[in-house]
DNA sequence: CTGTATCCTTGCTGATACTG
DNA sequence: CAGTATCAGCAAGGATACAG
């Protein structure tokens, strides 16, 4: 299968040299996107999972764990059993959506149908 | 040091669901958002090498050729001793800048000074 | 239902040496 | 100058079992 993965955070030099990096470092994880996106309305945990086909507990967990420290998403918790956790952007993640929404029309135009060439 | 990378591809079931998801395969990759940005001009390897410190050769290579299977870039090669590589942006590559831009703008605003929380 | 803890696997990154 | 080939290391992703 293709790769397309990345390893390793950019050196903050770069982030001087072209500010895209910065917003590279935050988006950077195998679901974040999708989970953003998925995130334009307010979802709970095991709606994303569901929405997410293919990932697991504990890497919805550590991405979202780490969205929240990114400040891109909000976790509220609501104290009753069975637990009820509520998943939702915050203004930075809001103001992230357009740039995404650019990102899908820039991929339904050029992205597809270019994947198993190499 | 944190953790930003990612790893494998994401199932292509969920392009379908979120288109961002195609871009993002394009773009997942250390430096290849690094390099299409100081591709605005064109360039030779050598001055890309100059331009993103700390990448090697075979890295250079490596993120060059798949953005050039993925049609972002163009290579263009002089026949001469010694050897003269110049890349530059193919359209589909340059209508990505605009996007390229807007991450940066964001990424100032709200991609700074978050790092080193975790 | 929503996690946490652990271990394992994958494969990208990076370095080095070599080539046309 | 512009690569290619090879190898090693290690971080991220993934699976599973357990917990509040």
């Amino acid at each position: 299968m293709a790769r397309t993965s990345f390893q390793g955070e950019i050196p903050k030099e770069q982030i001087e040299v072209c500010p895209v990096t910065g917003t590279q470092n935050v988006i950077a994880g195998k679901w974040k996107i999708i989970i953003l996106w998925h995130l334009k309305e307010t979802k709970r945990f095991g709606e994303l999972q569901r929405l997410v086909p293919g990932i697991s507990k504990g890497i919805l967990t550590s991405q979202l764990r780490e969205l929240e420290n990114d400040q891109m998403i909000r976790r509220k918790v609501y104290q009753e059993v069975p637990p009820k956790v509520e998943y939702s952007l915050t203004d930075a993640g809001k103001s992230f959506i357009p740039i995404l929404e650019s990102m899908g029309e820039w991929g339904k135009k050029y992205a597809i149908s270019k994947k198993d060439v190499r």
